[in-house]
DNA sequence: CTGAAAGCGCTAACAT
DNA sequence: ATGTTAGCGCTTTCAG
């Protein structure tokens, strides 16, 4: 009935041994009788059991992420799932699986505890959202393979990855300048918005760079929304002399910064050129569609996933690291 | 060292079997050497080795999800990864984990066929987007447990949940003529579009319940587009009467409708009242925020999770069904 | 209510 | 290059 290694060794009159053999690829298997196995694995329709591969080598071939996925978690924040995206389709390409297991910081702690006790799985990637300290000190006391999606926000020895947003702002600076402007502006968020921050400082450096100075009355900060957008924009536009492009350190900010420009009688790119941060959500409705630095997420899971896997092969390995790879998408919003 | 089952039957002086009986709260177990047994269990710090309990049982509490996952489909289809979360958080309380597995509809096939006979997983979750004929075939003559997520467009006999997109329609009709509405217009997408043309055929049942016609020169369809979306409301408002509302089949239509009221000088909802369907990704930065017919996805995912786990208990349960939960949202865009 | 023992199907030393 | 065999750690009859 069901069929088995045994099955199969005894159809080809060869050992059990000779057949895992050849179902793991060893060397020393002649290629003759790793054929004939083969073909008779084919008849016999025989596939290995997942489970008993498992537990005979102990291991999963499995990673599991944590994170908090709450209602609307996918539509609030899809940058996650793009990342998620990344990390499983190279974990699988490296041989493992990745299960998803929402939960909330508080729990996160105990749930780790688990999958590494009982060994349900070889790694375990975090997603920073629910980064604790308690969990830090258990990845690294136990030295159990991990990765966190996203720099902690206090000190730690886990490993971790994230994007370079200070690059990222570099790289929007050299571009505008590249294009001719010179009188750059940059609306963002506070202090404590550090994706916004890393950008501010980014464009700073990028501008320094060129020889151009970012200068303190062209610099706003406010909320990310909307209308802190096009207050911020308002004050900016109020100054002479005026700008003659603004980054924006996202999508909301440049909303109500586009709504602004328009509102004072001004022309994009014309009188004014505009940029920002990420094609997600409204590249595709914001009038004129905007030049942005657009951040390849994915590729942050996908890069993950290596590192996960590097570690998990060598578990000395400490990785705390910035990956990037932005680039412009150049669209009606700046000359 | 490592603290297996064995050294918790020893040191807590029992069989092994015992201790697997309170591992797994057999009832023959007396609570007092259940207790004692725990007791044990805790000082040693023993936690059951996940994959020799697979083995032993021969089943994986684990589901995997079969779907496309390429560049960006976090951003264009959120909703496929907010049935994701639905899906794990109920499986999850069920006792299973759940697997992602990015495919492309040709390889799913070869790809079930592999986790069905290596026994890697009790249930499949295949997203209609990657559904054949070929998959269906298989999961229906091997008779193993799975479940597609959203209708698929060809007869077969696997088991599949979906939204009902027809009473969400009936439920913006509803909803308008309750207040008031009486001459109302649908803009959607053409025939092939299913989700729109189901909202349709809902709109029209609920007029007709509540004795309004829904006439044809106020049906217009086109693509799903902004653009075309503020063509087919134009033409829509060229004719006479004007309808006193609007419905339109998705945020993409709505968006270019809410352009083309504008622009012809009339206010909503003073002028007319607009709706639409779904909450996302547009209902925060459509001037004014609109009513609308929200549908819960993360649901669909959770009564997949329950129907699946039925049918694992369950084998020869057969399940095709509509499940809804809509609501309507009341924003400014009807009065 | 508890224990003994036979697997579950595969891997990996070690021997040949 | 191939075979022998001892586990891997837990579950589950079946006896007692």
């Amino acid at each position: 009935m069901k069929v088995t290694i045994r099955k199969v060794s005894e159809v080809a009159g060869v050992s059990v041994s000779t057949v895992s053999k050849v179902i793991n690829g060893h060397y020393s298997i002649s290629e003759k009788t790793a054929e004939h196995v083969r073909k008779v694995m084919e008849d016999l329709n025989y596939y290995p059991n997942a489970s008993a591969q498992s537990f005979a080598t102990g291991d999963t071939k499995t990673i599991v992420l944590l994170a908090e996925m709450s209602p609307n978690t996918a539509f609030r924040n899809p940058h996650m799932f793009e990342i998620v995206a990344g990390l499983e389709e190279s974990l699988r390409k490296r041989g493992y699986r990745l299960v998803l297991h929402g939960t909330d910081s508080t729990s996160a702690c105990a749930l780790a505890k688990d999958i590494i006790s009982r060994k349900s799985a070889d790694g375990i990637a975090v997603h920073v959202g629910i980064m604790s300290h308690p969990l830090a000190a258990l990845l690294t006391q136990l030295r159990f393979p991990h990765i966190i999606l996203g720099m902690p926000d206090f000190d730690s020895q886990v490993c971790w990855i994230d994007n370079n947003n200070t690059y990222s702002g570099t790289v929007a600076a050299s571009y505008l300048v590249s294009r001719g402007y010179r009188n750059i502006a940059f609306i963002g968020g506070k202090s404590y918005d550090l994706g916004s921050t890393h950008r501010l400082n980014g464009v700073k450096q990028g501008l320094t760079g060129s020889g151009i100075q970012l200068e303190d009355k062209n610099i706003w900060l406010g909320d990310s929304t909307r209308a802190e957008g096009y207050q911020m924009t308002v004050s900016l536009l109020n100054q002479k002399p005026l700008p003659d492009a603004i980054i924006c350190a996202n999508n909301y900010i440049a909303l109500g910064c586009v709504d602004a420009i328009r509102d004072k009688g001004m022309k994009i790119p014309k009188d004014i050129g505009v940029m920002t941060f990420d094609d997600y959500p409204f590249s595709q409705i914001i009038e004129p569609q905007l030049t942005v630095v657009d951040i390849n997420v994915r590729d942050m899971g996908a890069q993950a996933a290596k590192f996960l896997v590097d570690i998990i092969r060598h578990p000395n390995m400490q990785i705390q690291t910035y990956i990037t790879t932005s680039n412009v998408i150049t669209r009606q919003s700046t000359k």
